[in-house]
Order: C-alpha cells, then sequence, then structure tokens
DNA sequence: GGAATTAACATAGTGTGCTATATAACGCAT
DNA sequence: ATGCGTTATATAGCACACTATGTTAATTCC
C-alpha cells in the first residue's frame, strides 16, 4: 500500500458528529447505569420514568412512540420491569389488544433518587460548558434528533 | 397525589443532555447500521476501521483503549468479525499473551463505502446545522467526553 | 530463580437495541 | 355478519454494551 493509498484510507473519527455522539451516549450509559444499579434501575427504564413519573398510565404503543425505540424492544424492558415490581400491566378496557402500563408504588418513591442521579451527571458532564454553550448544544441535539427521526 | 407532587415528579427530557446524547446516537446507530448491513458490516466494527484502515496491525489492547469500551466487549466484537472474514487475529511475536489484529483485505475494500455512509449519514444529521454550529457542537462534545472518560 | 503480582485475553451472564415474524383483537366494507 | 386488512403485543434471534470472573503469560520482588 502507498502512501497515498494510506492517506486514502484515514478518517477523522473525532470530526464524525455520529461516531462522537456515539461514544459521549455509551460514557453517559455507563456512568448513569452505575448510579442507578443501586437504586435497582438502570438506562433503559429512563423513559418509562420520565413518561410515567406523574402516576398517570400509558399504553405500551404510546409508551414505544414517547421513547423512540422499536416496539419489541419496549415489550422486553417492560418485561423486566414487571419481573422487578417496577410497573404494573393491565388490559386496556376499551381495547382488548392493549395494556395501560403504571409505575408501581415501589418505582414512584425512587423517583427523586432517579432524577438526582440525572442532574449530577449532566453536572459532571457538562462542567466544562458555559451556559450559552449548553444550550446551544441542546438545541443542536434537538435538530439532530428531529433530522434522523423522519421516516 | 396532589398537583404539587405531580409537579415535583415531572422532569423536562429534552434538558437533559445525557437523555438526548442517547437520543441521538440511537438513531445515528438504527440508520447507520441500515446503511452498514448491505455491506456485510455494522457500526461496532467501526473502531476498527478508523484504527486498522491503514492497513496496520494493533493489539486488542490497544484497539480496547482506542475505542474505549471495555475489554470483555473488544473480544466478542473481533471474534464476530474474524468469523465474519474482516479480522485476522496472529499471536504476538514478543508477548504470548497478546494478539495482533488486522484487517482481512474483504474489509479493506469496504473502506470507502464505510466513509462514503459515514459522511453521507452525518451530513443528513447536521443538515439544518451550519458551518459554525457544527464545529461547536463537536467541540462540545469532546468537551463532554473528556469529562466522563476520566477515572 | 521462584513466588507473588500484574497484565492480556477469554468466558459467563445480563440489559438494551435492532429486524423479522407470529398472534389476536379491532374495524371497515361488502 | 363475515371476511379481510390493520393494529397492539409477543416471540425468536442477533449485535453490542456492561460486570464479574477465570486462565495464562509476563513482570516484579525478594
Amino acid at each position: 500500500m502507498t502512501d497515498k493509498d494510506s492517506k486514502l484510507y484515514n478518517i477523522d473519527r473525532t470530526a464524525s458528529a455520529g461516531y462522537m455522539t456515539n461514544w459521549a451516549a455509551r460514557l453517559f450509559a455507563r456512568e448513569m447505569d452505575r448510579r442507578l444499579k443501586p437504586l435497582g434501575l438502570s438506562t433503559g427504564h429512563l423513559p418509562m420514568f420520565f413518561a410515567l413519573g406523574n402516576g398517570g398510565a400509558l399504553s405500551q404503543k404510546a409508551l414505544t412512540e414517547f421513547a423512540a425505540i422499536e416496539q419489541p424492544t419496549m415489550a422486553a424492558t417492560l418485561s423486566r420491569m414487571e419481573r422487578d415490581g417496577l410497573i404494573h400491566r393491565e388490559p386496556d378496557p376499551d381495547d382488548g389488544r392493549s395494556m395501560l402500563i403504571s409505575l408501581t408504588p415501589l418505582a414512584l418513591e425512587k423517583f427523586p433518587a432517579v432524577r438526582e442521579a440525572i442532574d449530577m451527571l449532566n453536572e459532571k458532564a457538562l462542567g466544562a460548558l458555559g451556559e450559552d454553550e449548553r444550550n446551544a448544544f441542546l438545541a443542536s441535539l434537538a435538530k439532530i434528533v428531529a433530522a434522523l427521526a423522519d421516516e
């Protein structure tokens, strides 16, 4: 392989938004899982806390759209959460196909600790960013999500 | 639950850098996997293309540090890549514990298509961001990675 | 030089994501 | 009212991330 070819087969990964976003997300998830583990929780549970933390109930379908994951992923996560006593599933009286999901008291009482873990980790991650930079970062993420979510 | 409690148990996930980063990363990975699948590749292979695309060889240990994943994750990914004929493993003559890993010709010939997939997807994701905003986004990500990577 | 520690890699088990496909209830249209 | 397409959920199988632990080679320390 010549030098020219070698240069051709070279990419600076730090210039790839996708690579860097994945990297940051892995670090976020790794650290968040470590902080949630003592609570008996993990990162996959977070969308349910966001969506059902007010004590309400939603169908699996609605949760799937809210979390923006595929349906079988949601079904598996809910099965584990039910196994661990974190959610309650009951048949929707208006639709025989649908299940209504709500957080159990056990899960609801963990909510303040979950929020603290989220806030502490975000603070650790964003410590080197100023107020304006944080807002710009979140705004960019929102644009990226919007651009990739259309289908 | 009173209204006050309800408000207490509420978080705006779009204001959480960790949540939004995870969301964007899932969308990136989902779309990248769809584009890499016809090539017989997937997102987990990308660090090896970045690190070994010049035709060189590195130990599993060095690859693990480069990719910033845990050692068993790297071992499993390399096993799949070896199974699929994408990498070659040979014993390090200088260290009986170590294996030297390199991309096979089959993998190297896919390199241009990999780079195109990366570039196209980044362009799709960042389409709504201006030049300055893209640079700021990448700079913020680098700071976040640095803040979370220290251990 | 031999014992103990360290380092590199492998294996086991689990969680969370994906695709593909099956099952059962709903709803519309004839 | 029935038959058929659509919708909600479940299941199977895989990739890739993690932790915990085992194995073997190298290194360090008397």
